[in-house]
DNA sequence: AATGAATGAGAATTCATTCAT
DNA sequence: GATGAATGAATTCTCATTCAT
């Protein structure tokens, strides 16, 4: 249950909860198809197999409906890069397994992260907002593996907000240039290679030799 | 005058042109703001100056104005990123200056590209296409630098689609995120770092020699 | 209920039928009056009673409405005009109960029959096939009986499709050129001079006994 | 050169004279296809070979072109009938060869003559006005030779503007029905059907005589 | 006289949102 | 809680008409 700042006219928790995942659902595929404004709240009602009234009892007015799918793949990317760190020490390891998972969560949710680059401009202000801290905080687990591994001496010194940029937007382009990508090479392969440029260049010798060593 | 496939109601060329220029730099600056929903033709109009009805002398249908808006930023690059490197023959330097002014482009029509990365997917198939063409046709000059490092053994062996758009992503990275840069590193700053740690990774050993002599 | 092939959003059949007789009614007016095109759904919503979005629940587009008037007028012929002769087996006698039917149910619905006139050629190609089948249809009727007075030798040879349209533009006529008439006869000496004029000249002796004897 | 009552901004009468004609014959056409409100003064201008601005130095508004393609159809009916009964003075002939000429001309113009079925009262009243005080006008010809022949008892007594329009609608019929006539049979039979049908019903013995006499 | 670019009022249609049932 | 009919504001687009050249 995502903490949403969205309300309901609705009492019960369990109830709002199967509902909005419901309508949610819905509309994530519609949005994703036909993008924020082509699509109307009919449809995702027909296609949630629910009423145009009911969305009315969950949701205040229809861009709380495309907040809710924007939290909900910003709370993936939140709830799964974390769980892929866990347990792991090392800084090195822990900076190249949350990549491979944010690359990994992003090609689950292509469409969505795709969806997320064309709409988040059309919330309100403060709603972008919300969308913008919780990447901001995901963010922050790949920089601060980051640090960690220029505090150990396994990376030089860089600029650590550009690197952590270059490494996101090697996950997003997975998504944002899947129509380039799909017909070229594997997400695998996509992965491994991204890896290779961008952290082959900020390595240092120790950094190199732990990598090898560590052979993910 | 750039070539448009978007057909008008007026002859004179010279006069199509200059009204053209006046509706998308309108449109540009609403469509930036607000989005292409959000934005109606009566705004535009009013903006550039002009009735409802002429925008359609100009212009099938509203559309046909996002396109105009995106090709004016595509032809931004196609143009000015060739002439940047135009003259200069070593293939490093070739790199190195497109993606310098990529990232110059890009910071210059700002908006206007993260516009492109909002807007693209509401164009009809056709007209989405014509972008994408020539959006590929850009990157093509950086792979086309990039393959020319690589067979004067400058960079090492790498998938030269994946480099091309990690370097692609640099400079739109600038415009999409430029709310978190903005208040962290000048343009020259991020240009220097990105280089630095993508291109450090790849270069062999003469390519390194060469980067530090050529000084850019 | 009329057979109609125009699709609503509403699911009710009942409702269909009784929002579509109001906007038809109101339609109906406002055609005949002002013409189909210089008449709005916004007029035709305001003298219904409803509001312009409510018109398009029931009619995907305003040439519907048109539609759906015209069929209103041809379902009165088709239902009326075969009440009008159901049991009478004499031939002659149907022929002439069938054309005073049809002068009566044109003089009911004068305006929408002009109506059609005008309008028939604004419909679509489709649309417009609808009408004239049903106008055959209705035909049909007369030229049957028609047929069965030759049979009878009740009515000298002559080609039936010319008489049977003569005897439709009988009927039709009274509505057309009502402007003329109007102020010169009634309906009644209308119908009976008409009669007599077309069916005099066709009637055998035979036919001119039975007609003097029916007494019609 | 038709009395119109139509003002223009032209001096030279010539002038107006021929570009007139060059307008009212694209209208014609036009209005014929589409019908008068789907028609635009583009298209009537274009098909003219003219520009839509000339249009307005002769006629004050598009309603203007509509009357002039009115009445150019009525003038030919009040040009060509009396022409085809000149010299003739048996009233009987005269009447014969009037509805035969009437049937000629709607032939001849049979598109306009549909279109003024449709688009009269797309008139303004007085312009209405105009246009059937026209068709009154040529409509007293017919009845004029009617009531000729009731003097000389050919005709035997019958109301005489039923009669008249009974006429009178077989040569529009030819018109407004061509959908359903043209497969089915060839004008010379429609005028000789419907005449025989329509006087065979009226004439006396004397007119009997008279017109097997005549050899029409 | 002629042109054709420009105007702007007006129309059809859509759809987020409400509310009686 | 749920439904879905109803609302009406808002938007795109058209086109008769004007007017500077």
């Amino acid at each position: 249950m995502i903490e949403t700042n969205v309300t309901s006219h609705v009492e019960d928790p369990e109830l709002v909860d199967r509902r909005r995942k419901q309508i949610v659902a819905a509309a994530t595929k519609l949005f994703s198809e036909a993008g924020f404004y082509k699509t109307t709240i009919k449809d995702i009602a027909k296609l949630a197999g629910v009423s145009p009234g009911l969305v009315y009892l969950y949701v205040r007015e229809k861009e709380d409906v495309l907040l809710l799918v924007l939290l909900q793949v910003v709370d993936a990317y939140a709830r799964e890069i974390p769980s892929a760190i866990e347990g792991v020490t090392d800084p090195l390891e822990r900076l190249i397994r949350a990549v491979d998972a944010y690359c990994r969560v992003v090609d689950r949710h292509r469409s969505a992260t795709v969806l997320a680059y064309r709409s988040t401009k059309s919330l309100s202000p403060e709603r972008r907002l919300l969308i913008q801290e919780r990447e901001v905080a995901t963010n922050s687990i790949i920089s601060e593996a980051l640090q960690g591994c220029m505090e150990e001496g396994l990376v030089r010194p860089v600029n650590v907000d550009v690197l952590t940029y270059q490494l996101v937007l090697v996950a997003h382009g997975w998504a944002l240039k899947s129509w380039f990508f799909k017909s070229r090479l594997t997400l695998e392969e996509y992965i491994r290679s991204s890896i290779d440029i961008v952290l082959g260049g900020v390595l240092t010798e120790d950094g190199q030799v732990r990598w090898q060593a560590a052979d993910i």
